[in-house]
Parts: structure tokens; C-alpha cells; sequence
DNA sequence: AGGGTTAGGAACCAATCGGTACAAAACACA
DNA sequence: TGTGTTTTGTACCGATTGGTTCCTAACCCT
């Protein structure tokens, strides 16, 4: 009944999804916006209202493929025990690094750091995503043996904070010398507490 | 023999470090810059070349001031054993983030992952600054009996990490409720190494 | 084939971006 | 009290920012 869209906004979003991602919220431009996702302004307000929206809707994006993904592998059993499937993470990150050096960060830790997120809907979305990858350490965690709850509550939360200075010194390039220790010393909190 | 100046550049760079600080280097406008160092832009080009140098020098400021504190800190054998003044410093977070909340979080963590910071000058400022605050971690485990080298190099990249992961918690507004937590593990890190 | 409806694209918008030019102002020295 | 030198403030610059308007193109349905 009427004229079909040209491209497809699920592919669309993933690219804007990866320039806030790579540049963060200002430095994304609209002009860069468009470039990456193929699209004209016309399209662009037509389907997205406005930049701020596609950049909460990129945020929705992240939480629903990456840390989705993410909280599947912690809480598959295939992969492993509660502390085999965590270090599985961080190896597939430590991967990541000797790949390709890991330059773009994990969305979520950059966009915490990122003042144009901070307050608003933008914050309370990027903690639930905090709280969703915490949760899946915490269980992980929970399910091995002798594992009490406060323990896997607080060695969750040591987890979640060497996972995102992990991730802060890939961003960096600094990951490559320093990934491999850092995994060791997460090693170590596993190993104390199961 | 001339008019002299009217601001003190000292305190004119150090308001401008803070609010790179708060905000990043894209964030943080011309307009705003001159607000928070309450000059005219006249004076600003003239005391500092523009926009960028200003920003690599808060860097350097930053360096100086903060950065040369904390490792002072963390080397002077008042403060207590090796352990005791990493693990005083991660208190003195803790405090922070108790008082205010802690949303500026580090300017060095921050900057990491800032873009505009990436490649060129400010990215080897950031990466020396990282490697200034590793060996600072490093110098202090190796002080403390029966920790030999490569477990005290190793142990501080992890503890470099948690480091700069409750900064991101902090300021992503969520430390109040896991610093406690996180620093518990620190402690275990602290443990394992001596 | 024609009408209704929506997508696409270019022209245009005010506001702001970082940066420059230049004249007035304020001092030190003679 | 000039005079030379530097700072300060303002007017201005082109480029870019995010966003709107509106006309045309392309499709589905009758």
C-alpha cells in the first residue's frame, strides 16, 4: 500500500550501534551516522526520531545481542563449572586482544565512562546491563560446590571490576602485555573462592 | 614593561583538566572551558595555543599533580607495609565515592577510553601514565617479604585493573554499592602474593 | 492504469563549533 | 607624562552541528 524501505533497520541500527560503540555519543556524528549506515537524513529521521534515540536504542541492541550472549555462555552449563565457564569469558576476551588488539572496548564500560549517557534513561539502562552481567558471575559462581552466597556475591563483584579494567586497558592498547596477568589474578579469585 | 596577565594559568589549566575530567575532550566546549577558567578567549589563545594543547597539557597536569600523588603514596613506607598502602589507596576510593559518589571517577581511566585521546600524543601520555601506576603497584608488592618478582608484576597488573574497573563503577554511579566487594577481593589478591 | 501512502533525497535552517583579527586597555619604563 | 609592549575583550569567520521541510520516487491495492 505503500512504498517499501530500501534498507533494513536491524542492520542499520547494528552499524550505528558500532560507531557509538567505537567513537562514543558525541563524537558520532550525524554525518558519520549516516555514512555507516547507509542511509539519508530523510531515512534516518523517518525511521530512528533522533540521534539520541538510536543511541538508546543502540544501548537496547547491546544488552539484547552482546551482554545477552555474554550472560548465555556464564550460565550454560556445556561450557563447563560456574568457574570454568567466567574464565572462558575472559580467555574469549583475552582472544579478542591477541586478534585484533580489542581497540573497540566492551559498549557497555565505554558508555558508562561516556558523560553524554550519564543520567536519564541512558543510565538506568546501562546499569541494568551492569547488574545483568553481575548476576550471571554471581550464579555462575553460586552453582559450584561450597560456594556460599555472600561469597559469590562479592567475588561477582571483584569479577565484574577486573572484567571492565580489562576492557578499559584493551581500549587503550595495553591489553596485549598485560591481559595474560590479568587473568591469572582472576583465576586466583576463583580458586578461593570454590 | 607590559600589561600583566590577570589568571593565574596554574589555576586556569587545573579548572580546565577538571572539566576534560568531567566531561571528555569533545564534551567539554570552547564556551565551557572559558566559563570554568572565567577568561575571554583572547587570553585563552594566547596563554594556550588551542583546544587540543590544552588538553594534552591537563594531561600532564593531571600527571603531575594526581598521578605523582598517588605514587607517593604508594611508595612511601609510612603509609605501612607494601599491601598496606595499595590497599589504603583503594580505601581512599572508597572514601571518595562514600563522600561524593565519585561520578568524575579518574581522568586517566576516563581519557582511556575517551576517543578523541586515541593515537598520537595523548595516547603515549595515557599509556605512561598506566605504566607509572603499574610499577608504582609493582615496587610496593616487591617491598613486602617473599614476593618475588614476576608474582609482584603479575599481581599488580591485576590489581591495575580492578583499579581502573571500580573508577568505571564509580562513576557509572553503581560503586556505593559494590566498592566494599570489590576491594574485599583486592585484599585476597593482596594475600595470595606475600 | 490510477490513486493512496510511504520512503528517499536534497535544500535549507538556526545554532554552535573552534579559531582569528584587531582595537582598546593596562601596565613598566623612560 | 608619554611610549612601547603585552593582555584583554569583542566582533567576526567559515565549517559543521543536529534537525526540518518538502518535493519526488516507488510501491500496493483497487
Amino acid at each position: 500500500m505503500a512504498r517499501p524501505r530500501e534498507f533494513d533497520p536491524e542492520v542499520a541500527l547494528d552499524k550505528a550501534m558500532t560507531l557509538f560503540w567505537d567513537l562514543g555519543y558525541e563524537e558520532a556524528s550525524l554525518a558519520e551516522l549516516l555514512s555507516a549506515m547507509e542511509i539519508t537524513k530523510g531515512s534516518f529521521y523517518k525511521a530512528f526520531q533522533d540521534k539520541h534515540s538510536i543511541y538508546l536504542e543502540s544501548l537496547d541492541h547491546y544488552n539484547d545481542k552482546v551482554i545477552s550472549g555474554t550472560v548465555a555462555f556464564l550460565s550454560d552449563p556445556e561450557n563447563g563449572s560456574g568457574a570454568e565457564r567466567i574464565l572462558g569469558l575472559f580467555g574469549k576476551v583475552a582472544e579478542a586482544i591477541d586478534h585484533d588488539g580489542d581497540r573497540l572496548g566492551c559498549f557497555l564500560c565505554n558508555a558508562l565512562v561516556d558523560k553524554a549517557a550519564a543520567g536519564g534513561e541512558a543510565e538506568a539502562k546501562l546499569q541494568a546491563m551492569v547488574h545483568r552481567l553481575e548476576n550471571a558471575f554471581f550464579k555462575a559462581l553460586l552453582e559450584d560446590t561450597g560456594v556460599s552466597e555472600p561469597t559469590a556475591r562479592e567475588t561477582a563483584r571483584g569479577i565484574l571490576s577486573a572484567y571492565f579494567g580489562l576492557r578499559v586497558l584493551g581500549r587503550a592498547g595495553l591489553a596485549k602485555q598485560m591481559a595474560d596477568d590479568c587473568i591469572r589474578q582472576v583465576e586466583w579469585l576463583l580458586k578461593k573462592a570454590g
